[in-house]
DNA sequence: GAGTTTGAAACT
DNA sequence: CAGTTTCAAACTC
């Protein structure tokens, strides 16, 4: 089955499409069985794997030796799990690019099954210890999806629902993933290990115990390994950074031996489970569907991806990663690799993770472009199992619900300068105890800190991964993708899309950055937001960003911040380095493209408008907005500009300006704006915007050097400043030069205090006489004349003496 | 800062 | 798809 319509694929952004194909073949040929390994041997946590079908599992296990099916992957790409533990796991994949596994310390992996029902439902169950899903890994997405099973229950589910979804069982409670971006980019997937002894912290809600995480994080990078530490809120430590299990995936570049890279993920494949018709009903690709008792409830995250080709893609494959009891967070944090122009083969990964309570769905597209991440959670009150929440469908049928998350529960943080926006998903009803306060959680990425939410009732820590490695990963923001969904017991969901994503529909990953989509009715507390990828260079700044507040969203403006996109192909340095400039918008209520924050994905924050929905306090309305402009045009949020056939050389406007009566030398222009010249897909007339045009370039000459006296200016008044300054704050007037001091040279630091010191003794003598306030300010002001004319008197008095003393 | 111009977005 | 209207930014004074 096709989790992306070719319509849909028409729509995906050219980046997207461009990524080497990585084929996910499935396997039915290595008939292995899912091995199991339970390190930790805790009787809550199921050992063993509830794999009925062994053969197409594909099991992640610490101890396990035994890797069984192939794992296809593209040629050029490599996938490579490693956890600290030396028992590497070896998967085959029909593909040249070996995919290994190692379990770490104490992690188990077990096989489950998933299902999703044609109704749209998917269960996914196993033991908490246990990780169920169809596992498919497509170079061509760069996405690794992982199913976690929350409870056993889900797990006889799945196993009702026939398919054979590969399963990944993981005793930590932690679980960090990290996904390649397109070029040769590596996918690291980190299961870290809350515990250094399995199925220790499986208890949930024990504040000794940290609550189980998942996280994942895609960057898009090199063959280079580099492992992204999650650091899941305060429980990642640094030992445990090491615990985490990592799966990297190098495209065309291979992991050397040398590398010390070892897989923790072990990956049987199930024929059947591969097998379209899969027993599986056919699932609703990017559907999620979750289903969770009062008791036991069931969290479900789903990845899928997105195919080209109906060969390539992969119905009813998921990866399931094991639940865990406790309340979990999960984080899931992808960046994708720079564009690059490999085959547009795409490899369908609709993956369902259940964890626990919540239900994670993804679906990547076919390429490498950015990663698409949804999450809906449902309140386990609210949803019986076997009910299924649709969170984003390939199919806009499949896109049930998208409902805002509660206006008191969503805080956004907006950084300027970065494309990321800080989401803040609240569950006023739970407290987590994720917020345990811990030292910043290292992980193999020394620098990458998490966000640290210290208050409210809910506490969510957000790892966020240092720009710098980053930058590494992705030197290219825009092309790439990042998504961040972090679940925590709150039921808590962070989901940061790097890049604007042309529909809404089916696909929900399609939304703008900044997104923040609702959990579905009776969901509650639940949500998920789409956040722009630079987010994680705005971490570089400031390493840790609270999110706390537990009062409402609105009162949290006060911290965010500006995210930015960049602006019309403008290199991201370019447009991160100034601030977005604010918008005035009166009558669109930034719900349009009229408006440029709205336009770029971003929330209006310190802005000029009037009526401005564009925030999280009316996220309904803004989703609708975005829909609405996603219907009218599918790549309303992509980039303007584009990229040119060869390089920035050739960056041009993608639909080409209009322009009439400016000559495409003003801003009106969008070319001239983006400082690129127009094209022949441009319908402006009179048009003197191209390379040899005088006028464009005496206007550009004009242009720089007005940026030069910009600076130069700017310079001298920074300088200026600085000289005033420093001259204010000396302490010793110099008088003895007889030259003609000026009085303020008398304004010494003593001075100042002293004249502080009336001044406020004035304002208390104003207070205390019950003065108003205009009288108050007026008696203050009198002082402060009374003050510098002292001062003056002072100045002229100790410049004449100096003058008496000479003569 | 108010008013005008401009062209993209939205609408018909 | 073309024409018109709406809108907010760019620009001018």
């Amino acid at each position: 089955m096709d989790v992306v319509s070719p319509e849909l694929n028409s729509l995906l952004p050219d980046e997207i499409m461009d990524t080497e194909a990585i084929e996910d073949v499935p396997h039915s040929h290595s008939g292995t069985t899912a091995t199991q390994s339970e390190p930790s041997g805790d009787t809550s946590v199921p050992m063993e794997t509830d794999t009925p079908l062994a053969t197409e599992n594909l099991t992640l296990s610490s101890e396990a030796t035994e890797h069984t099916q192939a794992v296809s992957i593209s040629t050029d790409s490599m996938l490579s799990i490693s956890s600290r533990s030396q028992i590497p796991i070896s998967i085959s994949s029909t593909s040249s690019p070996p995919l290994t596994l190692k379990p770490v310390l104490a992690t188990s992996v077990a096989t489950t099954k998933t299902t999703d029902s044609v109704t749209g439902t998917s269960v996914t169950t196993s033991g908490l210890q246990k990780l169920t899903a169809p596992f498919t890994i497509s170079p061509a997405n760069h996405q690794i999806i992982l199913n976690k099973v929350a409870s056993s229950q889900a797990t006889e589910a799945a196993k009702s629902s026939g398919t054979p979804p590969q399963v990944i069982k993981q005793e930590g409670q932690k679980l960090l993933v990290t996904a390649i971006g397109k070029s040769g980019q590596p996918i690291v997937l980190q299961l870290p290990h809350t515990g250094s002894k399995p199925g220790v912290s499986q208890t949930s809600g024990d504040a000794k115990s940290p609550a189980p995480q998942f996280k994942v994080v895609a960057i898009g990078g090199r063959s280079e390994l580099k492992p992204l530490m999650g650091s899941a809120g305060n429980q990642v430590t640094t030992l445990q950074a090491q615990q985490l299990k990592t799966v990297q995936i190098a495209k065309k570049t291979p992991v050397s031996s040398a590398a010390p890279i070892k897989f923790i993920i072990t990956k049987t494949v199930n024929s059947k489970g591969l097998s379209p018709q899969a027993s599986v009903p056919p699932v609703i690709a990017g559907r999620v569907l979750t289903q969770s008792s009062p008791v036991m409830p069931q969290r479900t995250i789903s990845l899928s991806e997105t195919h080209n080709t109906s060969i390539q893609s992969i119905p009813g494959k998921k990866i399931a990663i094991s639940p865990l009891k406790t309340p979990s967070k999960v984080t899931v944090v992808s960046v994708a690799s720079p564009t690059s122009n490999a085959s547009q083969k795409s490899v369908a990964l609709p993956v369902n993770v259940a964890l626990g309570q919540q239900i994670l769905t993804v679906q990547q597209s076919t390429s490498a472009s950015p990663v698409k991440l949804a999450t809906s959670q449902t309140t386990a009150q609210n949803i019986k199992p076997g009910q299924s929440v649709a969170v984003g469908g390939v199919g806009s049928s499949q896109f049930k619900t998208i409902i805002p998350l509660p206006q008191p529960n969503v805080q956004q943080i907006q950084v300027p300068g970065s494309r990321f926006h800080y989401v803040r998903l609240v569950t006023a009803t739970t407290a987590s105890s994720t917020g345990q306060p811990s030292g910043p959680s290292t992980s193999s990425i020394q620098t990458a800190k998490p966000m640290v939410v210290s208050t409210g009732a809910v506490r969510m820590s957000v790892p966020i991964v240092p720009a710098q490695t980053i930058k590494q990963v992705a030197p290219k923001p825009l092309t790439s993708a990042a998504q961040v969904v972090t679940t925590t017991q709150t039921q808590q969901r962070l989901i940061m899309p790097a890049t604007p994503l042309p529909q809404i529909q089916p696909n929900f990953t399609n939304l703008p950055p900044g997104t923040v989509l609702a959990p579905a009715p009776g969901g509650g507390n639940v949500g998920y937001a789409v956040v722009p990828a630079q987010y994680v260079t705005q971490l570089q700044q400031s390493p840790f960003v609270t999110l706390a507040s537990s009062s409402g969203f609105p009162a949290a403006t006060g911290i965010q911040t500006q995210a930015r996109l960049p602006l019309n192909g403008l290199s991201t340095s370019e447009t991160t380095s100034r601030p977005r400039k604010p918008c005035n918008c009166t009558k669109s209520q930034c719900l349009k493209l009229y408006c440029d924050c709205f336009a770029n994905g971003e929330f209006c924050n310190n802005c000029n408008c009037n009526n401005c929905f564009n925030n999280l306090e009316h996220e309904t309305e803004r989703l609708k907005a975005i829909k609405t402009c996603l219907d009218r045009n599918p790549e309303a949020f992509k980039p303007k500009i584009g990229k040119g056939k060869e390089g920035e050389s050739d960056r041009r406007h993608s639909k080409g300006c209009n322009c009439k009566r400016s000559g495409c030398l003003k801003n009106y222009c969008e070319c001239y704006e983006a400082k690129i010249m127009c094209s022949s897909i441009c319908k402006c007339i009179g048009c003197k915007n191209f390379e040899e045009s005088p006028e464009r370039k005496t206007l550009m000459h004009l242009a720089d050097a007005a940026e030069v006296r910009v600076q130069q200016q700017t310079a001298a008044k920074t300088k200026l400043s600085s000289q005033i300054s420093d001259l204010l704050m000396r302490t010793t007037p110099v008088i003895s030069s007889g030259g003609g001091r000026l009085p303020y040279t008398f304004v010494t630091k003593e001075v100042l205090e002293a004249t502080c010191e009336c001044l406020l003794e004035q304002a208390k003598k104003a207070e205390q006489t019950h003065q108003p306030q205009a009288e108050a300010e007026r008696m203050i002001l009198e002082e402060f004349g009374h003050c510098l004319m002292r001062i003056i008197s002072s100045a002229g008095k100790a410049k004449a003496d100096s003058a008496s003393v000479s003569c």
